[in-house]
DNA sequence: TATAATCAGTTACAAATAGTAAGTAGATGG
DNA sequence: CCATCTACTTACTATTTGTAACTGATTATA
């Protein structure tokens, strides 16, 4: 009668990518380095969790964050090797999403 | 200098995924049809929370909730066929947390 | 020399969501 | 009548998110 463990890796994983904005930010760094404000334009981000996010995924080893000393200063941030191996995985979700999410799911504002 | 728009199914996908406890709880249902206590059980989140998610999970057509009325009585959440269609994205996340996590990184309470 | 603009954040505070613990409802069993 | 079981709710606190204004370094414009 014991009860069906969850494997702690697979918790940790889980635990990245179930927090909100982390997979849309990686998602949107799988193709291309980018930066502070391209990313909170594309996901919709403020900045004040754009930044915390980022840190995390820093402190993760998921994100690389790389200063172009030029003027005004340009900041990339790119993922690692660690990070661009998730990339499986965002196809499946991709895939998922083609096969099973309707137009009208993905509505939200017809006042 | 167009921004790249993410696609709006992807965003749907991830803000299912993205959401605390929706992916352990897809994850916990995958091989068999569960009950309430159960889920609390094996994932260690709390009533409240449970039933809100499973709600949502239901209304997404992801879940079905079926009663046994025996006594006393047994109500079973499973993974619809949407639902279990997410198959490939979780054996995807299982596979990269066995490459990617390393075991220090699941632990979280050594004072 | 002011004034403004750009980029990458930070700060302060309100609003929403999550966590905790106790309580409810319906059906038995003693 | 009281206790037990399962599947939730409710009331309340703590944490996380969202919003909007602000900082600091550097350079362009009036």
């Amino acid at each position: 009668m014991k009860s069906q463990e969850i494997c702690p890796r697979f918790e940790a994983a889980i635990s990245l990518l179930g927090q909100r904005w982390t997979g849309l930010i990686i998602h949107q760094l799988m193709d291309e380095p980018k930066r502070f404000g391209q990313l909170t334009e594309e996901i919709g981000i403020s900045g004040r969790l754009l930044s915390e996010r980022l840190k995390n995924l820093e402190g993760d080893g998921l994100v690389e964050r790389t200063v172009h000393p030029e003027t005004p200063v340009r900041i990339e941030y790119s993922l690692t090797e660690k990070g661009a191996s998730l990339q499986p995985v965002m196809k499946e979700i991709e895939r998922w999403s083609q096969n099973w999410i309707e137009s009208a799911e993905t509505a939200e504002s017809t006042p």
